[in-house]
DNA sequence: CTACAAATAGGGATATATACCTATTGGACT
DNA sequence: AGTCCAATAGGTATATATCCCTATTTGTAG
């Protein structure tokens, strides 16, 4: 049988040429290492018939993981994709999982769990660390709740509260979007409502958790 | 020449095997691997004669690199330490350089460089990435200037803003005081001028910046 | 001893936000 | 055609924060 053709991303040097030194030697062949996602990316252009594996990490600079991962779905859906990913958070979780990859394991897994992941992708199976499935289940109602927590805010009660946190009063939002003060205190009030806040503080709060605004 | 003993020391298992299939072939002996800054310290314990340097991990559960630093430093100012991180912000720099380490590379440095630099420190010497040393100089600064911001506040004031992040208002932080309504007025008048915020929503974003409340 | 900063507190005026209401319009979904 | 919701806007009352003053006490540095 043919050696597996891998392709490595992450952008930490180290954890790159840690994965090489571990897989190396039990049989795998690495055509490629890459720091980010554009890089895998172009240079996926030209090799693709010869991956059978991307390794990918989450979090770099430019193009993420996730964005990688659907982009090869979409265009070269014979590779297959395991994910490594620091955190078993449930946003992660969900974004790896809509993002249809193959496997999903925490960089703290060991050296057996790892190649025991990459067996059963190649042989077409899928992977997940036994670390998440317990959020398979139990985050996609949390992440539910928190994405309805994320999407309660219509766009227009987040611009307003951009310019909160810009601190501007409702006054001046108003001026600055043509309408009444009494129409951004409308939209005041009901976000204080869906945030739980009690005041403007909880509101900025929630916004900058949010990243609608920077601290 | 003896072999070099090193201690490891990072919460992720793959950081850990990676480290050592790396630095195991080019002879250095890896005595244990610990998951965080406690257990390497218990370990410490019965064999801190037998180590020469310790690598370690930055952000750990229970007792992160940081304080293992200064602990060991401390207590056994023989050994050396080697301090990984994932960024290289202001921060984890100061921090570092504050618990003494020998030396402070980034998780994306290459095997080169980080042979290099456990040459350096087997030798009496010390190792700081490059990407590091405009930190050290310029961010000195910065961070002066972010201590500066901090301190401008005093401890009661402080208190207030606690409180204020917390969503309480006046009232409710003069009762938990036991001071005047009118006093804690001041404090916030105080702070606005300090922070050079218009409104509370400034003075919120402050804390949050420097870390007096969570968002 | 003096000078200064911090914490305390008050008066009084004004600005701003919040709490309840109601109400119209336009767009999207059923 | 009817329902729902976002965005708009107004009224009225109250709560809270901000501004501009003054003033006392206490501790500390010069």
């Amino acid at each position: 049988m043919d050696k597996v053709n891998l392709l490595l991303v992450d952008d930490h040097r180290m954890m790159l040429e840690g994965i090489e030194s571990m897989l190396q030697p039990v049989g795998y062949n690495i055509l490629a290492l890459c720091a980010n996602g554009e890089e895998a990316w172009n240079w996926l252009t030209d090799h693709q018939n010869l991956v059978h594996i991307v390794i990918t990490d989450i979090s770099m600079p430019i193009m993420n993981g996730i964005e990688l991962c659907k982009k090869i779905k979409f265009s070269y859906p014979h590779i297959s994709i395991l994910v490594l990913s620091m955190y078993n958070s449930a946003a992660a979780i969900d974004e790896v999982l809509n993002a249809e990859a193959d496997g999903f394991i925490l960089k703290n897994a060991n050296k057996i769990e790892f190649t025991n992941a990459l067996h059963k992708i190649q042989n077409g199976g899928t992977y997940f660390s036994q670390e998440i499935i317990p959020f398979l289940y139990k985050q996609i109602i949390a992440e539910r709740k928190k994405d309805t927590e994320l999407a309660v805010l219509t766009e227009r009660e987040r611009e307003v509260l951009e310019m909160i946190g810009q601190e501007l009063t409702s006054d001046e939002i108003a001026s600055k979007l043509f309408i009444s003060k009494k129409t951004v205190d409308n939209h005041r009030a009901n976000m204080l409502q869906k945030t739980k806040s009690r005041s403007t503080i909880g509101l900025v709060k929630f916004a900058i958790r949010n990243g609608i605004i920077a601290s």
